[in-house]
DNA sequence: AAAAACGCCAACCGCAAGCAA
DNA sequence: GTTGCTTGCGGTTGGCGTTTT
């Protein structure tokens, strides 16, 4: 059975020969792809133009980035996904030079099979309830892990009745230096809108998080805003509004919605076993920490969720570039 | 060494959205 | 409003190379 636009045609299908992407080549160098359905017909091919689109975008298009994914990449694919699903080619949009169907083949062969390894349900990112059994820990300090979860989160995104001591005081200090160290997020939304790199990574993330007004009295992003949701009415009163702005702002603001929902529980797991996990790396390191009984599964399932806390901050950094733009703003 | 199992990934398929007639 | 076409997307398949038995 053919497509529409090649179903009278006799096509030829399979992977394609040098010569078949030689002619497509210089067919689209030369005169575009104006219509895919008649690029076959124009540039001498025995192929549909669903083909032709197919093997231009993911394998001929010179923008294209050959090679295996780096850690970044990886990590802001789980980040994106988390928050967006198998939307593959909105994932592909936030890593220049790969395509939508090399991250889908990447998350189904490679993220997917990690995250069911470190007992993650890879649709959700959630704990999956019966993959790993409470982590225990024994020894000396015993009592301050062994406890069940709290019922309420230590934090949350927006949360306005937190301070910056009480987010300290509940075992969120490893968290908060990791923030200001991550890596800049790769989400072209920056270079589209013109905010450089540095000025992205001076903003202090952990204050946007935290709803802090100090470094933040100019944002027009309230976060100390007492409702769970990003004031989309201030972000578009904002008279420095790059293109694309609103569209990426708003995206995220609803993301970040969904996402305070969904980790609100967990945040309560990651910050009690992300204690584990620092405990036993300041007492011992993890060969003696395991001697003095410190179980294997709680220390990993304490390093991964560090690692899910700081893919679950990847909304405070965008915001971060947000803030950054009304800084610039403001010193303009 | 050979067969089977596995994993990766290019390509295909079907569906839906957008658009023009 | 309907129809036909094109494009774009996500799910799935199948070929091929690699690893395991």
């Amino acid at each position: 059975m053919g497509h529409h636009c090649c179903s009278k045609q006799k096509v030829k299908r399979g992977l394609w020969s040098p010569e078949e992407d030689e002619k497509l080549i210089k067919h689209i160098t030369t005169h575009g792809h104006n219509c895919w359905s008649s690029v076959p017909k124009l540039a001498g091919l025995q192929r549909c133009g669903k083909s032709c689109r197919l093997r231009w975008i993911n394998y001929l298009r010179p923008d294209l980035k050959r090679g295996s994914f780096s850690a970044q990449e990886e990590r802001i694919i789980i980040d994106v996904h988390r928050i967006l699903g198998n939307r593959w080619a909105q994932i592909a949009k936030h890593l220049p030079g790969r395509t939508d169907n090399e991250v889908k083949n990447f998350w189904n062969s490679c993220i997917k099979k990690k995250l069911i390894a470190q007992g993650l349900d890879p649709k959700t990112h959630n704990l999956m309830p019966t993959s790993r059994p409470p982590a225990t820990v024994a020894g000396p300090n015993a009592s301050q892990f062994n406890h069940p979860q709290p019922p309420t989160t230590p934090f949350t995104i927006s949360s306005p009745s937190k301070s910056y001591d009480a987010m300290k005081s509940t075992s969120m200090e490893v968290d908060l230096s990791m923030v200001n160290s991550l890596p800049p997020s790769s989400l072209p939304f920056h270079e589209a809108n013109n905010i450089s790199m540095s000025s992205y990574q001076y903003m202090d993330c952990s204050s946007v998080m935290m709803g802090f007004k100090d470094h933040n009295s100019h944002s027009s992003i309230d976060f100390t805003n007492s409702s769970s949701t990003i004031d989309h009415a201030n972000i578009s009163s904002s008279s420095f509004q790059p293109p694309g702005f609103m569209d990426e702002a708003s995206m995220w603001a609803d993301a970040v919605d969904t996402l305070e929902a969904q980790k609100q529980n967990e945040a309560a797991v990651i910050a009690q076993q992300g204690n584990v996990q620092e405990q036993a790396q300041h007492l011992v390191g993890y060969n003696e920490a395991n001697e003095k009984g410190l179980e294997m599964d709680a220390y990993n399932s304490a390093a991964f969720d560090l690692e899910f806390m700081e893919s679950a901050l990847m909304p405070c950094r965008v915001f971060c570039s947000g803030s950054a733009m009304e800084q610039l703003q403001w010193d303009c």
